[in-house]
DNA sequence: TATTAGCCTATCGGAATACTAGGATTAATT
DNA sequence: AATTAATCCTAGTATTCCGATAGGCTAATA
């Protein structure tokens, strides 16, 4: 199930794709018009300012804005920072790896490869989708 | 993130798959074998058997065994029983469909578009993936 | 210097997850 | 009939995570 947090970062990145101009827009704003909790939203907006996709001004007139073009901002690194691994299970993470600890022999389990499947199906889509594309 | 109760109920799936004869299969046989708590997987089978994925026996000499042969077990069935919904998001879920609470509008929801995509490619696979494919 | 807007840490309630306990029930064996 | 072995079933618990909130701090602008 994907968090509100991905989906509030998703939406509130889309509404910044939008914009026409590049000044820096206000949490309050996105919030408004996005239906989604403020503080909620700084905290989502903070981590992807930590993670370089976004830039932020402070004081009077500030906000955030985006750093890259949307058709630069990939979603294999939008869906990282906000909802963090992409597959499914651990043992098949590429950025997220870690080790099963019920699970004697990867090669042979049957959930690795199912899920193998899976990640590499989901990748293609992410990597094949930039901000850009949500925008229409 | 794949849930252990889905994780452990295919391990267990797969290991009476892997059984030559159809005899009843105990429960601590498999709760050995594959690593996990007798009472947790308990509890498991009992959803699969509720389900109609598998058959069980009770008394002395009891045990659970698939009911249909592992070549006609889909892993969208049995993931739908073990995990839920397959989609990320309920607004795209076919079997668990609910609308957003903050969305106005499906249509040009960003997220919405996305995440069919994944749904989608997920269910493709998991459609063409049948419970002897994973005992290879 | 006053105001505005992001920065940052801490916390909290509720829901979901991952189990656990213990008895009831059923069936085979002795 | 008694014993044993297995599932059935309800309930409970411990822990973790999620979504959200509070409140002060810092920086930039007017």
């Amino acid at each position: 199930m994907l968090s509100k947090k991905t989906k509030y970062g998703l939406k509130a990145l889309t509404f910044l794709a939008r914009q026409e101009s590049k000044e820096p827009i206000q949490i309050a704003q996105i919030s408004k018009s996005e239906n989604i909790s403020q503080k909620f939203l700084e905290s989502i907006l903070l981590s992807l300012r930590k993670t370089g996709i976004l830039g932020s001004k402070k004081g009077k007139g500030g906000g955030y804005y985006l750093i890259k073009e949307p058709t630069d901002i990939l979603m294999t690194d939008v869906i990282r920072v906000l909802e963090g691994p992409i597959a499914m299970v651990p043992c098949v993470s590429l950025n997220f790896y870690e080790k099963c600890d019920d699970c004697p022999d990867e090669a042979t389990c049957c959930v690795n490869k199912l899920m193998i499947q899976v990640r590499d199906a989901t990748l293609k889509i992410f990597r094949n989708t930039t901000l850009k594309d949500l925008c229409v």
